[in-house]
DNA sequence: ATTATTGGTTCAAATAATGAACCGGTGTAA
DNA sequence: TTACACCGGTTCATTATTTGAACCAATAAT
């Protein structure tokens, strides 16, 4: 692995949850030696891509991401569109919606909204990482991707979340063609206890799966006529963004949604 | 310099204008060796920092930007502080404002808005890099940051943009320490021709210029007293939004700014 | 059919990254 | 007061990666 790759895998460590961490604190999580720390740590500072907190001296992100993400929002505004369809699904079924992009190692919310009426809302944080194989998002994203992806993401170490977290790479495999066949992913506290997720893929130019859209809900208020409702909210949202953007939905998907929004 | 920098170095020249660039013509941009360049370009690549155009080859900025910034936006929450403040100003006096914060080589415009009720606009790209030397945003910070920023950015070849852009770093010296006398800055088309702008600075917890905010006017609707109202509302504005960030306006600037506010 | 231009790859030589040991400051407990 | 631990940061000989001229393959232009 390159030196650049290596020191840009230290911004993932930051999130809403750890906004700062300190040099002591990033070598103990990552391992890696103090010195080459530090001195990849001044690069990324020197870069605008960190800064200090001038009392602790601890490190967090720096300036130079928010120009970046203002030019690429302005090239492939997807935040922007998908907002509208986030919104109109949450205001629809009053539930917490959101929609993700992968990164590397998980999916990336990017946009949420609860559009709770009921008392139990299920606890979602924006810019955390989603892992790959225990949540809807990735696993819908994973089943619409090349299967490079999901070769790469199942041949590591799969980490377990509750109870209900399927951490089998050939029992993932299987879920995944199921994904494939039904057009839609769902989890059952595969994440956290008590919350069940649907999610769509929606797709790129070349017809891949470039991000997802998804409903989290307290099992409690999970039944069938339900389900069937947020899964055509979803795909009628999905294919919707998909012209937006100017992507393509494979020929098979479009037909086996075209099936679950005539029932 | 580290290669971490000099990776980082290439996503400078992302913008609204150029939003996609290829691997031969970064090459001539930056006189950097073509095999050097593909493995950068791969490294950001697969960080998540550029994505190729599948069809044209060319690359653009990549989603891990966008992450990036919502976990920045959520700790240090400028954007949405200062939009506030540039609307507020813009509906007040109908003119082109906006918000800038330093990047490397220049100020980075992260939200602008035009109150135009007036037939000429100016002309105004969110996500340009504006230099420090020519416009008012980066002169007053320059006058009201470290003295260190001043020295390095005009140590280093100054451009001209206009006939009235100075580029003689001893006048433009000469011009900061104006500058700090007035608590303000104003420019007269030395970054595009018959435009003009003011800037003030706001402040982060350490009392040095974190960004500005400013105001372009076509030179042709400038008059005293509408100059005067400008930068009350500016000086304001600025005062306010230090408040919200928790920044610390400098005592010598605070009795500045209030005798501005007294006339 | 030929040439120019594109993105991408190779490998010896040049250079930068690495990490164990070290430094100096701060807070804290004996 | 002293001693110790922990913090961020620095040093420098060793090691490993980066570098770039030349090369390759594919596409676009003549």
């Amino acid at each position: 692995m390159s030196t650049i790759e290596k020191a840009l895998m230290l911004l993932e460590h930051f999130s809403r949850e750890r906004p700062e961490i300190g040099l002591t604190e990033l070598k103990t999580r990552t391992s890696i030696d103090k010195g080459t720390l530090h001195r990849h740590l001044t690069a990324l500072k020197n870069s605008g891509f960190l800064e200090q907190n001038y009392l602790t001296k601890a490190y967090r992100l720096g300036p130079a991401v928010i120009r970046l993400a203002a030019v690429r929002e302005n090239t492939v505004p997807i935040v922007k569109t998908v907002q509208y369809y986030v919104d109109r699904i949450a205001d629809n079924i009053h539930e917490l919606v959101h929609a993700a992009l992968p990164q590397k190692n998980g999916m990336s919310a990017i946009y949420a909204k609860d559009g709770g009426y009921h008392g139990v809302r299920v606890n979602f944080d924006e810019a955390e990482i989603l892992p790959f194989h225990a949540t809807s998002s990735g696993l819908a994203l994973l089943a619409f991707n090349d299967d490079t992806l999901a070769n790469k993401v199942l041949s590591k170490k799969l980490i377990s979340f509750t109870d209900s977290t399927s951490t089998d790479a050939e029992d993932i495999k299987a879920n995944l063609e199921t994904i494939r066949a039904h057009g839609f992913a769902f989890t059952d506290q595969s994440y956290e206890d008590e919350v069940g997720s649907v999610a769509v893929p929606f797709f790129g130019v070349k017809g891949d799966a470039i991000g997802t859209l998804a409903i989290a809900i307290p099992v409690s208020r999970i039944n069938k006529s339900f389900h069937e409702t947020i899964i055509k909210q979803l795909i009628v949202a999905s294919t919707e963004l998909c012209r937006d953007l100017g992507g393509q939905i494979p020929t098979n998907v479009a037909t086996i949604w075209a099936s679950k929004l005539e029932v």
